[in-house]
DNA sequence: AGTTGAATTAACTAGTTCGTACATTACTCT
DNA sequence: AGAGTAATGTACGAACTAGTTAATTCAACT
């Protein structure tokens, strides 16, 4: 029998006397090792990740991870319910209400690839949890009616678009949130085979706006279409 | 030291006699540790996988897999070195001469469509070495040489159809190659974590011609536009 | 038949890795 | 101030894993 864990969020006031010192601060501690995990699990995937290696680049001991996690999986699905906490806002930031169907649909398009961009390592994380065939999320209690704000904003373009008549209507909401996440993803995701392979960075400075635009004609043209 | 490697390809007559007796055949039992392999690697990662269990799941022993590959790197190399070879194939199967080069581009969808839908373990083992970064893949002596007829394919019905005036110019056919494959990849790849977080398997069999058409649409509206 | 070398098998080892038992320190509340 | 509890540090071990040593079997060739 392992120690209770500490109750997750007990308060966010942090005293913000004596910044120096940094003993008994559970709340910073166990950030930090959140953020060290999600570098170590995104880099080696789960079985290549080694607690040890986590322990040693925190200012903590491992014996600390056992003691707020649980285990090995149970700092790996914290890791996994924090990076989707932090991706729900994107959708959000859509000013939906003010922009035509068609600037609002290639606003959502560029935020997307703004932030998958940015989010590197939530996109491995991904593929590593689609290795293991999502069981680990699968788990997870808190990550439900955490999706549906991002499918809605969608949903109301696609209405606003329909009803003035501009957009195709044999597609939902999901298809179209699949397409756009499809093109973000594989230019993070398999940016290395690719380039291996056919000797092209798909993040190259350069080809940034080039692929942008890309992305946004190809949905608009899409919607558009018919 | 070990004893050195038999060679690879020595001849593909295998002597029908005796079908039952399965002792000595290095062929056989080569290819017997890469498709057991295979498997494992792609439902495990790198890591994950275990060369007791691979060992166990084959005719033959663990000693037989250092025997003939080295090292779990060296029968990983081998597993996504006969794994991309096995995809070279498909560009070639496009019937680009005599389509027009709308249809050109919508078969070749389809047909990518279709390759990466019945190779998920193919598209896991990629996946598997982005997150190594490709460093596997990098020391691989047998893959350079083996894309460019799969651009070339793609270039070429570009030119005809800008020739033909119908195609918009500002891409070029790596862009589309990552377009389609983007499309076809996040299917497979994102499959469980996309049904666990939005409740719809991309891969259920009534969704199937739906996106296909959808891919097909996309791309062909896309290049056709402007 | 006898020799040679490739193919195969079983048992073993040296090094990791996750997880824990136990001891200790700091903080809080009365 | 003192008791009780939360947080932390140290050291260790049981289980596992990649890779090896060494012995054995088989097939082909002379």
């Amino acid at each position: 029998m392992t120690a209770p864990p500490p109750d997750p969020d007990s308060g966010a006031d942090d005293a913000p006397a004596e910044e120096a010192r940094r003993a008994r601060d559970p709340q910073r501690t166990r950030s930090e090792i959140l953020d060290v995990a999600t570098g170590e699990f995104s880099a080696n995937g789960f079985a290549g990740a080694r607690v040890d290696e986590i322990a040693a680049k925190t200012r903590t001991t491992k014996r600390m991870i056992y003691y707020y996690f649980g285990s090995k999986q149970g700092l790996y699905l914290a890791v996994l319910e924090r990076a989707y906490a932090t991706i729900r806002s994107l959708e959000q930031q859509v000013d939906v209400e003010h922009l035509d169907p068609v600037a609002a649909i290639r606003q959502l398009s560029e935020l997307t690839f703004d932030h998958h961009e940015s989010h590197p390592d939530f996109i491995r994380l991904v593929g590593i949890e689609n290795i293991h065939e999502a069981k680990h999320l699968a788990e997870s209690e808190v990550l439900p009616g955490l999706s549906q704000p991002a499918v809605s904003v969608i949903g109301r373009i696609l209405d606003r678009g329909r009803a003035e008549d501009i957009f195709r209507d044999d597609v939902d909401a999901l298809d179209v949130h699949m397409m756009i996440s499809a093109f973000c993803v594989f230019r993070i995701a398999n940016r290395y085979t690719f380039n291996t392979v056919f000797g092209r960075d798909l993040l190259d400075s350069r080809l940034r706006g080039h692929y942008r635009t890309m992305l946004g004609d190809m949905v608009v043209e899409y919607l558009t279409s018919r």
